[in-house]
DNA sequence: AACTATTTATAAGA
DNA sequence: TTCTTATAAATAGTT
């Protein structure tokens, strides 16, 4: 690098580690956006000195960077609120597929697969009701179904 | 770098664009874990081909990092995302409102409101759906009611 | 912060 | 793809 090759181990005098790590941190952040740009790459890099200060780079806005992260990992980056949100939406979502599940069967889209002993208590039902409908009694429950 | 100096513009050429791309990828998270040695930095990169594919490095767990950023800039990452969730399950919900209703009506929960002209519809409809099933035809309609 | 000797990264070629 | 190598770029130590 400079004068002579470094090992890389802590630099042990606190001014000189601050200076190489200006430096670095300047060298990262401008490989990060040419990576970025040269290669089409979504990059993000956050870095913190010890002092707390932050510096970063981020070709596309982090929550996407994040998003992808998660999608590929399936690590959970998040904090509480999203979690719920998240847990809430796939409960909705089961829900929903249950009642489309439920519905198909009810309009009978799944006709096809009704096995013969099924046919026939389909027979008897259709006759209960047909029964009932004459005589003019009100159903309680209704199955409705529609084929085609 | 090579041989001439090259423009930071993105490379055309594909094959050249990921030679280049796992190459500096490389040379990046070289970068940030010495960087984090020398100068007891906290430093995350996490890099994403157009492939998808990802590589990451991260000195200190990812989330620690994410946490100390939210802590340092107060900006809230998650806030958009939260939006996006929350619209999501309330258009989930609501589909899950209509098929309950839906459903409710299928069940006959709702069959009290039936008018008596829609009452002989059904049972005309019960009828041919029973024939059908006699006959062992397919049905191509049919209405199929249960009662108790 | 600027300089500069060296090392390191890397673009292009094999 | 991996290796080689000429050259650009980064940077450690210095001023």
């Amino acid at each position: 690098m400079g004068r002579g090759k470094i090992e890389i181990k802590r630099i042990e005098n606190s001014s000189n580690r601050q200076v190489t790590y200006s430096k670095r941190r300047n060298g990262i952040l401008k490989k990060a956006k040419e990576i970025s740009v040269l290669c089409d790459a979504h990059v993000s890099v956050i870095i913190f000195a010890t002092s707390g200060k932050m510096h970063e780079f981020s070709s596309t806005p982090l929550v996407d960077i994040l998003d992808q992260y998660h999608k590929l990992t399936g690590r959970r980056l998040w904090d509480a609120k999203h979690e719920n949100l998240d847990n809430e939406i796939n409960k909705v979502k089961k829900d929903n597929d249950n009642m489309q599940i439920e519905l198909r069967h009810l309009k009978g889209e799944d006709i096809s697969s009704l096995n013969y002993r099924e046919l026939m208590i389909l027979e008897d039902a259709l006759e209960i009701g047909l029964t009932g409908i004459r005589d003019k009694q009100v159903p309680t429950i209704l199955y409705f179904c529609v084929f085609n």
